[in-house]
RNA sequence: CGAGUAAGCUGGACAGCCGCGUGGGCAGGCCGAAAGGCCGUCCAUGAGGAAAGUCCGGGCUCCACAGGGCAAGGAUAACGGGUAACGCCCGCCGAAGGCGACUUCAGGAAAAGUGCAACAGAGAUAUACCGCCUCGCCCCGUUUGCGAGGUAAGGGUGGAAAGGCGGAGAUAAGCGCCCGCCCGAUGACUGGGAACUGCUCAUCGCUGUAAACUCUAUCCGGAGCAACACCGUGGUAACGCAACAGGCCGGCCCGGCCGCGUUUUGGAGGUGGCUGGAACGCGCUGGCAACGGCGCGUCUAGAUAGAUGGCUGUCUUAAAGGACAGAACCCGGCUUACAGGCUUGCUCGCGCC
RNA sequence: AGCGGAUUAGUGUAAUGGUAGCACACCAGACUCUGACUCUGUUCGUGAGGGUUCGAAUCCUUCAUCCGCUG
């Protein structure tokens, strides 16, 4: 992820869930922010209600993918958390994309010129 | 062929595109005075049989004591061996279960002492309630009443009632008081390295509980890699120096902010600790086995918000859209979870030769 | 990851190895014209499996769940 360092302080992540704007579904819940830098920052946060290690792995690589796949279509300069609820344990790689897609969209996330796909 | 029992192995393979951690290389590119950092590219390598639970044992590090002992507290418990050590493993003994192969057992001491044994029952470690028998009293008994004495054979309760069954002699009635058979304990003898065992002989007939206290024997200092060592921002304290000076903000005045050095404490963050080890594979060899010895060969994760993922295809398969499940300082065990597949030994039953 | 602790009725909490108790709550009844208060009564039970014992909430062991400490 060229373009992307990780989101890694608990005051980062505190001051996003306040201040940041929100999006869910059952699967993902989604957390943005403009941070104002020229790098995204990327954080994930899968709790142990989803799951034993294997599982949470799972899901935080499956993520992890989607993000890096799609990170050529997303705005520059944002602080993202993605947050996995526990339905996220028994979903798809396809449905965790389409869950990222829809709720990125929602928020804005995505570049101007990649809106119609 | 069916049913069972024990031990062991395995826990998908291959290919394409994109992507990740670690290590190494490149007269490679960029930044930098340099050390070095970033990027690109190539090569190698990259989760388990339980990595899990954290129940035991060790290594390692620090603290305490440093010559050892006792007490307290804790752990273990037939016997012999293996191991660095263990509460683990192997062999064997005993007990219980199973037709059998085989499985399970915290399996020392209750005859050193203390405690507990609810309810029921006359009585719970000693006992006379009912009953049986004898004697005495009275209204003189065949029955019934009162009192004294003998008696553990019979009654019912209980987990447990003082060895069990049968019998004669004997007795007022009874009792291992005696006899035959059986059971158990201790001692002698036999076998064994030992626990233990067996034909016999002698003596004896003792409740259970130690996973209650206790006794005996052996062992144990405490904490844990978020240990520990080093670098070190801001802050604290002490000392020294400087304190009408100087620096910063501000166009200037006015105004606002700030001491410097050394040491100590402290510990944001970083580096080490970090993986070559009681290691693994093969062969020979000692041992019933656990395990040991010798020789040859190999290097096999080391992350730090945490690397193995996404998509597609082929094969094996009943199923590969996954069984249980993710290293975190490292080993030896134990326990728990687990779809399916494979191998070997043995037992029982049925059938055939 | 390392370490420590807990689990009893719907809730809070007692119980020397020997009939599992108390309070609140729920339900029913009484009181009242009705409701509340009050009184009476019933129901609801030791986290799960195994073991020791005549007998386990208690003793031992293996799991499960929850909580706390170390940044």
């Amino acid at each position: 992820m060229k373009k992307t360092v990780s989101l890694k302080e608990n005051h980062l992540f505190r001051r996003l869930y306040q201040k940041g704007k929100t999006a869910a579904d059952s699967r993902l819940a989604l957390y943005v922010r403009r941070s104002g830098r020229e790098k995204n920052r990327l954080g994930l946060t899968v709790s142990t209600k989803v799951g034993c290690a294997v599982v949470r792995n799972r899901v935080r690589r499956r993520l992890r993918e989607v993000y890096r796949l799609h990170e050529n279509q997303l705005a520059d300069g944002m602080d993202v958390v993605i947050v996995a609820r526990v339905r996220a344990a028994h979903s798809s790689y396809w449905q965790l994309e389409a869950s990222f897609l829809k709720l990125a969209d929602k928020l804005g996330l995505m570049k101007k010129g990649e809106r119609e796909l």
